[in-house]
DNA sequence: TTAGTTTATCAACTATAATATGTATTTAAG
DNA sequence: CTTAAATACATATTATAGTTGATAAACTAA
C-alpha cells in the first residue's frame, strides 16, 4: 500500500475538481508549489498537519484514509 | 485545531480499547515505545505512512481525520 | 514494603519532511 | 510558430520525524 501515491492521486483529483492551480493552493496554505508537485506525483509523505492544511486549502473538512480495494490498488 | 492532540487521543483510546501496550504496538509496527508515548501525549506530528502503520498495528482499516465539533475541541 | 509491568523522560543520532531559489518542461491559447 | 501559465526538476538548507539506549516515574499486585 503506497500511501504517497494514494494521497497524491486524491489530492490532485480534488484540486482539479475545484479548478485550483498548485500556485493557488500555495497561496491558501503556504505550502510551496514545488512541494505540491512532488506530492501529486506520489513522491511525498506529508505529516498529518500538512495533510490537514491541504484539506483546508481545498475546503474539505473530512479526510479519509481507506485501505483501497484490490481493484484500485492495481493502477 | 491541534492535529497532534487529535491523533494522540484517538490512538491512545483505540489502543486501550484493544488492550494493547505501547510495547506491543512497537512489536507489531516497529515504531518505538518512546515515540508512541510522545504521540499519545500530543507531542508528535506523524506522517501519513506512520499513521497507516499505526492503523495496521491496531487492526484498523479506516482512518478518519474529521474536524471535531466545538464541544470536542474545548477539552 | 517488594517486584514486575507499563509509561514517561532524556540525549544523541539518522532520515527525511518542508522551505527557498532558480530553472526547465509542459500545456493551452493566440 | 510565440507567449503565458502551469507544472516538473534540481540543489541546498532548515526543521523535525523517528530511532536507539538508558533510565526514571507511575501503577498494579503480591
Amino acid at each position: 500500500m503506497d500511501m504517497r501515491k494514494l494521497v497524491g492521486r486524491n489530492f490532485a483529483r480534488l484540486r482539479r475538481e475545484k479548478d485550483l492551480t498548485q500556485e493557488q493552493i500555495e497561496e491558501r496554505s503556504g505550502i510551496s508549489q514545488q512541494y505540491l508537485s512532488g506530492l501529486e506525483r506520489g513522491q511525498r509523505n506529508p505529516t498529518v498537519i500538512t495533510l490537514y492544511e491541504l484539506a483546508q486549502a481545498l475546503g474539505v473538512d473530512h479526510i479519509e484514509l481507506v485501505r483501497p480495494s484490490d481493484e484500485d490498488a492495481k493502477g
